[in-house]
DNA sequence: ACGAAGCCCTGCAAGC
DNA sequence: TGCTTGCAGGGCTTCG
């Protein structure tokens, strides 16, 4: 459940069901995430209310007034509300109880992901203090790419993958941005023009808000696994590989990039 | 500072 | 059918 849209579209389930409920309990059945739970978690987030449900990158933000949990999904976190009753089951790590008796439960097949708590101001945390801006908020456009990018010699579609540059772009939406924006994967950055970075910046926006978009509407009840396929049509590239380009017509290529696959279309994207 | 590679972990599909 | 291999949407850490 990874990538940026998947994340905000969790938020916007998850959000209006925890805002302003209580914690009535913590149960941890697998500390050995990324990196272990804290032992505090349980006793100082039981009995707070909770403030609010904000997603910074990747990172979702429970916020109470004894401190804040930090969670992530890694590639196959997801987060569900069930019922007060249910047992945890294969992969469930994390339950947080609410008074409005349903479970916020936390399940990770791969433990990529993270439930860090911190007192202090979350975004000083060392995994969120680098990270760079938001790119549906203000902040994000041509010039701050072409900034980043001067002397660096990675690939384009590497760089834009760097959290510090701008947060949440991930494989698949890296991918479908380049096409969109006709820039190929491989091109070093430093060596892209203020104008296409613009161009760029514009497709990260458009791709993650129409995958927000896609992502509200089928995921909008939690009930079933979360899990897509549910963007996948729309996909122009990614996992495509021997198709026609949907510009040209010409087949789709895969290759690696920073160990990552990448889809490209070598006749639109230079 | 940068960039490439290794690694964390499990599940699944393809290939033999 | 059963085994092995490679790959997966993330990102931290290490090394040169």
């Amino acid at each position: 459940m990874p990538e940026l849209p998947e994340v905000e579209t969790t938020r916007r389930g998850i959000g209006p069901q925890i805002v302003g409920r209580e914690v009535v309990r913590v149960d941890v059945y697998q500390r050995h995430l990324r990196w272990p739970i804290s032992p505090r978690l349980q006793n100082e987030l039981r009995g707070q209310t909770v403030d609010a449900l904000e997603r910074r990158g990747k990172y979702l933000l429970l916020r109470s007034a004894t401190g804040t949990l930090i969670l992530h999904l890694g590639m196959t976190g997801n987060l569900r509300m069930v019922p007060a009753t249910w047992r945890p089951g294969r992969h469930d790590h994390l339950d947080i109880l609410f008074d409005s008796d349903r479970r916020l439960r936390l399940n990770d097949s791969r433990r990529f992901g993270a439930a860090l708590w911190t007192r202090a101001d979350p975004l000083r945390h060392p995994r969120l203090r680098h990270l760079g801006p938001e790119p549906l908020a203000g902040g994000f456009d041509g010039d701050h790419l072409v900034t980043c990018a001067a002397g660096r010699r990675c690939a384009v579609k590497s760089f834009i993958m760097d959290a510090s540059v701008v947060v949440g772009v991930g494989n698949i939406y890296a991918n479908e941005a380049l096409f969109t924006a006709g820039i190929s994967p491989g091109r070093a950055a430093g060596s892209i023009s203020r104008r296409r970075y613009s161009l760029l910046a514009d497709a990260i926006r458009k791709v993650l808000q129409e995958a927000i978009a896609a992502g509200g509407t089928t995921l909008r009840d939690f009930s079933v696994d979360g899990r897509p396929g549910f963007f996948r049509t729309e996909l122009k590239v990614y996992g495509r590989e021997g198709d026609p380009c949907p510009r040209c017509g010409n087949p789709v290529h895969k290759l690696k990039i920073g160990q990552r696959a990448t889809f490209h279309c070598g006749h639109c994207q230079r």
